[in-house]
RNA sequence: GCCAGUUUAGCUCAGUUGGUAGAGCAACUGAUUUGUAAUCAGUAGGUCGUCGGUUCAAGUCCGACAACUGGCUCCA
């Protein structure tokens, strides 16, 4: 959410449903100071699916136990039917009420000044038209619009409370944050609410767990996953799947230790720039013992890392560097290019702990990671068939929601490292490609790193919240500062540029990804258990021997269910697993040497003879089928 | 890292003003041989996140720490 000031001609095109939700924060706010009179309101925007107001309130914390006080004070506010009237101020008249407390309160308040509103006023440029909105008490500073009267807003429900900054600004106060959501109406209230029901239970954390996919252990440590068995087996496929990408399209799959040296990430730049976000150095274990027997302090080994005098090693943040010693270790020609070398690279960083969740932000993550070194004038061909690698996953996998963000410098800005020319170039290739790649995307000037220009892949999942995954970002910085060359047919050194690609993103959050857009239901070429067999009675069991020895030398993951339960029993129990097929064999399945399919999702296939339905799916999972 | 909330059996949860820790599901054992989402009975399972404090007595009250959740900040 951003925190800077709409323009004028943004706010009139507000939309109804923002205008209701922009209203209801000012509801609640009324609400709140009713309650706690001294409460000092900073900024409480529409959002997404309702809104917020954030505010300073020291003499009370507000808590959930709290949303019921609140709730029925802001219900017997819009049954009171307040009307939202605009006045036009001039900057004194703002600034007088500001400093009376009495913007952003119901009264007058002597003593406890609008200071964020002061800060408000103060940002809203010379010449624009200041103003405040009034509904019934409540006087708070706004542009507006807002809907008519306060009984719009009886369709709300406080969600959750937390903190922020102001302006988002972290060595600013924090103030307390409350979020509420808005309807129109009752129904389009509970349908959110039903939805945010069904958004928990595709949660990938939950799924993680009850499907035995992947853990996180507390004697292992935080935002480090263990992929158990089953989930194994998930990304198995899946690396599987981009390997055989790969080495279509003329990749070389390489490995790489995974840590190197201090002096290789002086050379790239990451140490000790930003070390803040990698784990601590690894000193070297002589230098230690000689630092130790001198007495040395942890700020002086510290500083003596950072400085080179010692030398250590660091768990490796990116591959990008042992990528690039790997096309230094013989002399490369225009004829060689491009170079493509891929390779699953776990990397190490160190988040914050705050911010780390399931799988989606961890401290450890395995990237489909890719280096291409290639000519100025490869580059748009290379950028072409990144994406088309990209485009090719997403649509494998059915994830065809999605945007495209490219990244440009900021025209006005000297940060970048490369020269103008060959930045221009690269934008244009990657914005050919964005067009020639046929998705919508934006072009977003000052997001690119500095050290090239990137398209990302925005994912919109099911329910619809976005998450970043595949990336492809040009880089002219690494190849100049480890100063990589070929010869040119001009018979003269070169530079290449170096692109760094990768589809999924990290493996972890991929996967993280796609338990939540499949809620768990795998299509079979990627489920841990394929099919299981589920037979009647004991009288069939030495036919569903045979079925699952075919299933099995078919290379299909099967299993046999011969519990002493009844059907209905195992067909709920694999269910609940959520394995794709089952097959129901009974002593007529038996006779006629067929089984009876049932699909999770799909539900009753109908009988089919074994072989043939062995048949089917292998062909099924051969082709990556959703 | 910051703010807030949460933490009781593998999972979902109950546990009264402080007085010997409970249920359902899962697991295990036995019986049942069953036709498209739950067969019956029994058994076992807990240092109530960890450490410390108050108290005759702590799952319950207080403190510190940890992990998790929701945000904030961050994501090369």
């Amino acid at each position: 959410m951003s925190t800077e000031r709409k323009t004028l001609d943004e706010r009139a095109q507000m939309s109804d449903l923002d205008r209701l939700r922009h209203s209801s924060a000012h509801v609640m706010a009324t609400a709140i100071l009713r309650l706690w009179p001294s409460a000092q309101f900073a900024y409480g925007p529409p959002g997404d699916y309702g809104f917020y107001y954030d505010f300073d309130l020291p003499e009370h914390r507000v808590t959930p136990d709290d949303f019921e006080k609140i709730e029925a004070e802001m219900k017997k506010i819009a049954k009171e039917n307040q009307k939202f009237d605009y006045r036009a101020l001039t900057r004194e008249e703002a600034i007088a009420m500001a400093k009376s407390g009495r913007l952003g309160g119901l009264t007058e308040r002597p003593g406890n000044e609008s200071a964020f509103k002061l800060d408000l006023i103060d940002k809203i440029p010379e010449g624009e038209q200041i103003s405040c909105f009034q509904n019934g008490d409540f006087i708070d500073l706004c542009a507006g619009p807002h809907v008519n009267y306060t009984s719009k807003c009886k369709n709300v429900k406080l969600m959750s409370v937390s903190s922020s900054y102001y302006m988002g600004d972290e060595t600013k106060p924090q103030l307390q944050r409350v979020y509420g959501i808005a309807y129109p109406s009752a129904e389009e209230l509970a349908t959110h609410l039903t939805q945010l029901e069904e958004a928990k239970k595709r949660d990938h954390r939950r799924l993680g767990r009850e499907m035995q996919l992947f853990a996180i252990d507390e004697k292992v440590g935080q935002g480090l996953i263990l992929w158990m068995p089953k989930g194994a087996i998930i990304r198995q496929a899946l690396q599987d799947f981009i390997s055989e990408e790969l080495r279509k399209t003329g990749y070389s799959q390489v490995f790489t230790p995974h840590i190197g040296k201090l002096d290789l990430y002086r050379t790239s730049g990451h140490f000790p720039y930003y070390k803040d976000s990698q784990f601590a150095a690894i000193p070297e274990r002589d230098a230690l013992k000689k630092l130790s027997e001198e007495g040395c302090t942890c700020g002086e080994l510290t500083n003596q890392l950072e400085t080179g005098e010692i030398e250590g090693f660091m768990l490796k943040p990116m591959n990008c560097p042992h990528h690039i010693r790997i096309y230094a270790q013989t002399p490369k020609s225009y004829r060689d290019l491009p170079v493509r070398l891929a390779e699953f690279g776990t990397v190490y960083r160190w988040e914050q702990s705050g911010e780390l969740g399931g799988m989606t932000r961890v401290r450890a993550f395995t990237q489909d990671d890719a280096h291409l070194f290639c000519t100025p004038d490869q580059v748009e061909a290379e950028i072409i068939g990144c994406l088309t690698l990209v485009k090719t996953v997403l649509t494998t996998l059915g994830m065809n929601d999605y945007r495209v963000r490219v990244s440009l410098r900021d025209p006005d800005s000297s940060k970048y490292v490369g020269n103008p020319e060959n930045w221009d170039k690269a934008e244009d290739a990657l914005r050919k490609a964005a067009v020639w790649l046929g998705v919508p995307f934006t072009e977003e000037p000052g997001e690119a790193a500095f050290y090239g220009p990137k398209i990302d892949f925005v994912v919109r999942d099911v329910i619809g919240r976005e998450w970043q995954l595949g990336t492809v970002q040009v880089d002219y910085n690494l190849p100049e500062r480890f100063e990589l060359e070929y010869t040119g047919a001009d018979n003269k050194p070169h530079r290449p540029v170096m692109i760094h690609r990768a589809p999924f993103g990290s493996m972890e959050r991929f996967t993280g990804v796609l338990i939540e857009h499949f809620a768990g239901h795998f299509p079979a070429w990627l489920a841990p258990e394929q099919v299981r067999i589920l037979t009647v009675s004991e009288k069939s069991d030495e036919f569903a021997t045979t079925v699952l020895a075919d299933l099995k030398a078919a290379g299909l993951r099967a299993t046999w269910d011969n519990a002493a339960d009844k059907v209905g029993a195992k067909i709920r129990n694999a269910q609940l697993d959520k394995v794709p097929y089952m097959l129901v064999i009974g002593e007529k399945e038996a006779a006629e040497q067929s089984v009876s399919v049932r699909h999770a999702k799909k539900g009753d296939l109908g009988v089919k003879p074994a072989a043939e339905f062995i048949a089917a799916l292998t062909a099924e999972v051969a082709e990556r089928a959703l």
